[in-house]
DNA sequence: CCAAAGTTTGACCGATCGATCAAGTTTTAT
DNA sequence: ATAAAACTTGATCGATCGGTCAAACTTTGG
């Protein structure tokens, strides 16, 4: 037998079982979190979607506290990982636009994840810690002094950068908070990639021309 | 039967009483269920909050799916209620105007209202009944109608009036539903009425211009 | 090989939930 | 006045919740 393998010592089977294990109980949590909200969710639920017994479902994770945290993580992440494309040298129209196909492709590829974050502050984000005040408040700022820069240099209609990004992240995240709505005006059972396609082109059609970059 | 129910002026004590305590009741579970989700709110609390025992409330309202829909029902004819000014002989810049004027209106007004409804919506809207597919589908073939009429006679761009819909609806509500992201990214602890003002005004700036109607 | 560590699981606990009951009190109709 | 109807409320129920425990099983390191 080949007990010189170096194969295993870099990750064992036992590791690559726990990160597949907590891979799955993170998913089956996101969803049920998604779709309960974190009083309505039960860890057996979750234990029941991830295919484990609820006692190794704690074993895992010790509260239901700390796995809605650990998820939570996960998708506060995400958000902020979006909008590189605002920085003081890019083209406006063309950022804009970019940041708002991004936006639009998150709430059709991670619609559960919007979900949760969008329950979190609708019950006035008891559990999101200093998020908002800090890492979100920063983030804010930032973009916000490149959209200054660029109202200041005449490349776009003044505005307020802080009330636009509130109007962006709304248009865009509806699309996943709110797709049953959306898809029942639609007259679908769920949304067709062709309803975020058009969804993602008149959002940026009218946001553009509203700005004056268009 | 000699009383015809309807009018509180004319009903005796008993009536007026029972319109009381039913306001109060309504008006804590809505106020639970937007902090809680249904999941999550208790009838005892609600009964707290109302200041009657939780058996007493059991007495008004026999379940609490009962309460809930009936909070509900008074949300979703609030919701319906508004954007009397798009009609086929209306200025498309004044009803939009106004439209966003209201919608956003009706978000500081009654913002525990629209978290009960974007609650609903964001877990599936397993309690909304056919709200969805038939009020308001019907409400917005209706209302798509007259823009689509709009566009044909040139008085606006070309849109497609369901997803203009989505835009509005969701950068309005975002002003109730987010209020504790937005109060936290202006720096404040609660939004000022100077806040939804400026919500409106560059609201409609935008969407008007992207329309083509300024 | 063996002992320690890591993992799995059925059974179970106290707390809280929605809901009910029965015995009360108050109001209404006659 | 009186009985029926409407309303109030403390006590309590079964169900479900998050979480625990102890006994098993499996993998790891020496």
């Amino acid at each position: 037998m080949d007990l010189q393998s170096g194969d295993e010592a870099l990750a064992g089977p036992r590791e690559r079982a726990r990160a597949k294990i907590e891979a799955r109980i993170l998913s089956a949590a996101e969803a049920v979190f998604a779709e309960h909200g974190f009083s309505g969710a039960s860890m057996s639920e979750i234990a029941r979607r991830a295919g484990i017994p609820k006692p190794n479902l704690h074993y895992y994770c010790k509260t239901k506290e700390e796995l809605y945290q650990r998820v939570l993580r996960r998708i506060l992440d995400l958000w902020l990982g979006t909008a590189d494309e605002i920085q003081a040298d890019s083209d406006p129209a063309a950022a804009f636009a970019h940041y708002v196909a991004a936006k639009i492709d998150l709430a059709r590829r991670h619609p559960l994840a919007s979900r949760v974050f969008a329950n979190e502050l609708i019950h006035g984000a008891p559990r999101l810690g200093d998020f908002l005040e800090n890492e979100l408040q920063d983030w804010v700022a930032k973009k916000s002094k490149v959209i200054d820069g660029w109202v200041k240099a005449g490349k776009m209609r003044p505005v307020d950068a802080r009330h636009l990004f509130f109007m962006l992240w709304a248009a865009t995240q509806t699309y996943a908070d709110f797709a049953v709505q959306i898809a029942a005006v639609l007259g679908r059972k769920t949304l067709k990639p062709a309803d975020y396609d058009k969804a993602a082109q008149q959002t940026t059609e009218i946001v553009l021309r509203g700005l004056g970059l268009k």
